[in-house]
DNA sequence: CGCTAAAATGAGGCACAGTCCGGTTGGTGG
DNA sequence: CCACCAACCGGACTGTGCCTCATTTTAGCG
């Protein structure tokens, strides 16, 4: 019988062992924020590889997956969108609180040229898959959010996060280069959550 | 001094002169159209080719971008909503029409995984550049049938075609295989778009 | 310092887009 | 019926991107 070393063998995500794995991992990210905005959802991975100085099995050895890279490029700007989403619970008009996070919920799902509405879209469909612990949380605050609204009574009743949701995304794809028609198309979907 | 054919050289689109020119035209784009539905806006043209027993290059010769082979696809189906759009201009209930006509071309849109939605939305981008005659009939019945339900008073006085139509374009992109989920998007942006 | 596990490298396999040229063929005029 | 030639086709080839893996390098511990 060997003994096996019995130190966690898992480092912790986003935070290799290694300084050198570290500083990689940091220019990899920071780059693929640069080529994310030049090309969009579906630049190129070696492309990313290159300009942070790296060969390609780096990146993929610290991102198996593209999505794996996009959430960690959309890692703090998530977070802030929760966070405002927390705040906004304690607003005291319901339906403008909803609003006010919808519009920051579109703002987000603009950057990167569409990125982010493409990866939300794709994560709303396999909600049992774990494609990301922030996912969940985006949809659980905007779940919390509309049934605030709607419990005021300004709100139609059978509007489902879901839904809500897909639509910012659908709407942050569709006018991903024209943020003055992505907010009109905010607004045609405000009026249709509001109560006739 | 050598005189030239004076023939035309330009044979009609989609009708090549020759037997065999035409045959291949046609299973291609039969074969398209199974490759789309099983694999979405992105298949791969070779792969189409394979199908159709041709080679890569004679599908290059016949549709020269991906887009114009998408075009072929859909042409017949875009111009059945063009005509129903048009039939609908005369019927009695303007709002009605107007749904209707939508929830038409919502149902396009979801044809061969969103494919159609695909195109619609980067059509309606640069509608200087030609990018296809139909589309250009689609946004004008859209918005002839929008305008008679703005004067019928029940829809709101600011909702613009080109806007409607890129959301139902984004409302079949996001929700491309979950045809329930379309519908009730639909709901939202119809009910946004009746009057306060 | 050496040693080892962690990390990085970069060539290579595969799939797809699109181009191009040499060979083939449909259909027309004689 | 046939010869001819423009129209057409095949398929090899280039270029790009994704992703894997055997090999080499290196950080950091003892």
């Amino acid at each position: 019988m060997i003994a096996l070393p019995d130190r966690d063998p898992r480092p912790p995500a986003g935070q290799p062992r290694r300084a050198d794995a570290r500083r990689n991992r940091e220019r990899l990210v920071e780059q693929a924020k640069v080529v994310f905005a030049e090309s969009g959802a579906d630049a190129s991975l070696d492309e990313i590889a290159r300009r942070a100085g790296v060969a390609s099995g780096t990146l993929y050895r610290h991102f198996p997956t593209r999505l794996d890279l996009v959430e960690a490029v959309l890692a703090g700007q998530v977070s802030g969108l929760v966070r405002l989403g927390r705040e906004l619970l304690t607003d005291e008009d319901e339906v403008e609180a909803l609003i006010t996070w919808l519009r920051a919920a579109l703002r987000h799902g603009l950057t990167y040229r569409g990125l982010s509405a493409a990866v939300l879209n794709s994560a709303l469909d396999r909600d049992d898959d774990p494609v990301s612990a922030w996912h969940a949380e985006v949809f659980e605050v905007g779940t919390a959010l509309l049934a605030r609204a709607r419990r005021s009574g300004a709100v139609v009743a059978d509007a489902v996060a879901a839904d809500v949701l897909k639509m910012v995304g659908a709407i942050a794809w569709a006018a991903q280069d024209d943020p003055a028609q992505a907010d009109r198309l905010l607004t045609l979907l405000v009026n249709g959550l509001r109560h006739p």
